[in-house]
DNA sequence: TCTGGGGTCCTAGGACCC
DNA sequence: TCTGGGGTCCTAGGACCC
């Protein structure tokens, strides 16, 4: 195992708004913010008036009235991604990608063949700035966690390592706030008890915190303020759920008819994604947020992985009608979806009669297959022969 | 701060099994 | 008969991330 630091965390600089100063040059170096009622992105001359992701246009127009609000261009965004990762891919071969705009890279053991993590970063940067046109900040680190803190303090377009003796001097004097995994709820709680450096969290006892967290969120603090975080970069991660949700505006109650035509627009939307990943769920849970912002979710678990858009459909129209007294009583704004439990890859395995002289065999057992499972659903098939070694391929990739 | 859309992980209780 | 210990799975809610 290398002690150098050769983790690097990428982080693309307020990526949304970066890819319309890129693409509008008119839009350069004034205050850009991407949103449509709230703000999507906000370039950095717009964040320096206080604007901030998530919030109402209209108070990000108070705050910051020069600034030039444009629609969102998601294909143009999706299309810089993958970019973008094909430039991460070409530096390291293990990289765990975190969301449409950043990613892990392991960089070690590649001294020989691309110098040094800094020169890699240093090159990776220059890569992602020549051919996608994108600021993007490296942070560099021994671990995932100082990785991804470096990032986040080098911003914007910066680069930032941080050596192996020189971690708990970066680490302890930076504010709570700054750890991955610390949001409002904790940050509140440890500034209830006068907690408000890493530092001050290294002192306490594991199990002070686990008593003030929870077991997981406590561990897991103490282990990053003790600078310990044993976690690899998984190249091979794979997506745990997909969803889909709209928000429904507050004002006006909405027809039954109304509401189903929306479920309907998810459900379709939600399993094409499914089959196009060539995946099947078997959770799907729908999603309610109401007028006074409270949350529900009502789940069903089937017993085999569909992607059928009927199946995935009827589930959630029972789910809907089951909690339509509640959504009479509170008022529905939000209505969404995730599908869940996508298939581990289980194998299923189905003897059907040969009958030797019949061409369309295979293809009858392949039919029946998708019947019972969703043609989505199945990733990938064999044909298991009774002799040793007759294992045969049906359906490459 | 009156709030979009897409995700991950953890907790806790209950049903059920051996 | 009213009772142990260990485990898995499902459902609902919540915190957090970008």
């Amino acid at each position: 195992v290398s002690k150098a630091s050769a983790i690097l965390h990428a982080d693309l600089d307020a990526f949304y708004a970066s890819v319309e100063q890129r693409d509008e040059p008119r839009l350069r170096g004034r205050p850009v913010i991407v949103g449509g009622g709230v703000v999507l992105a906000a370039s950095y001359e717009a964040k320096a008036h206080g604007v901030r992701t998530a919030m109402s246009e209209r108070r990000a127009r108070e705050l910051c009235p020069s600034a030039i609000v444009v629609p969102p261009r998601i294909r143009q965004y999706a299309d810089a991604s993958k970019t973008v990762f094909e430039v991460f891919r070409r530096t390291s071969p293990v990289v765990e990608g975190l969301s449409i705009d950043e990613a892990f890279l392991d960089v070690r053991g590649m001294a020989r063949i691309a110098g040094s993590p800094e020169d890699i970063a240093v090159g990776l940067r220059r890569d992602i700035r020549e051919h996608v046109g994108l600021p993007i900040t490296v942070g560099v680190a021994r671990t995932k966690f100082l990785a991804k803190v470096a990032s986040a303090v080098a911003k914007p377009d910066g680069l930032l390592v941080v050596p192996p003796n020189a971690e708990l001097a970066f680490l302890h004097p930076l504010p709570i706030e700054r750890l991955w995994g610390v949001g409002p709820a904790t940050a509140t709680k440890l500034h209830e008890r006068g907690i408000a450096t890493v530092g001050e969290v290294a002192v306490l006892a594991e199990a002070t915190l686990i008593s003030m967290l929870g077991r997981a969120a406590g561990r897991h603090l103490h282990a990053l303020a003790h600078n310990r975080d044993p976690r690899r970069v998984d190249g091979a991660r794979r997506r745990r759920s997909i969803g889909a949700q709209r928000a429904l505006g507050r004002s006006s109650p909405k027809s039954p008819a109304a509401l189903d035509a929306n479920l309907v627009a998810l459900v379709e939307r939600l399993a094409h994604r499914l089959r196009a990943a060539r995946r099947g769920c078997r959770t799907i849970t729908l999603r309610l947020r109401f007028a006074d912002f409270s949350r529900a979710t009502r789940s069903h678990t089937l017993a085999e992985a569909t992607a059928q858009t009927q199946t995935i459909l009827s589930t959630s129209r029972r789910l809907l009608a089951a909690a339509s007294p509640t959504i009479r009583r509170r008022g529905l704004t939000l209505l969404g979806l995730a599908l869940a439990n996508l298939d581990d890859d289980r194998a299923i395995q189905l003897a059907l009669p040969f009958e030797r002289d019949r061409d369309d065999a295979l293809d009858t057992t392949l039919d029946e297959l998708r019947d019972r499972f969703g043609a989505g659903a199945i990733t990938r098939a064999v044909l298991l022969g009774r002799d040793p070694g007759l294992t045969v391929p049906l359906l490459p990739d």
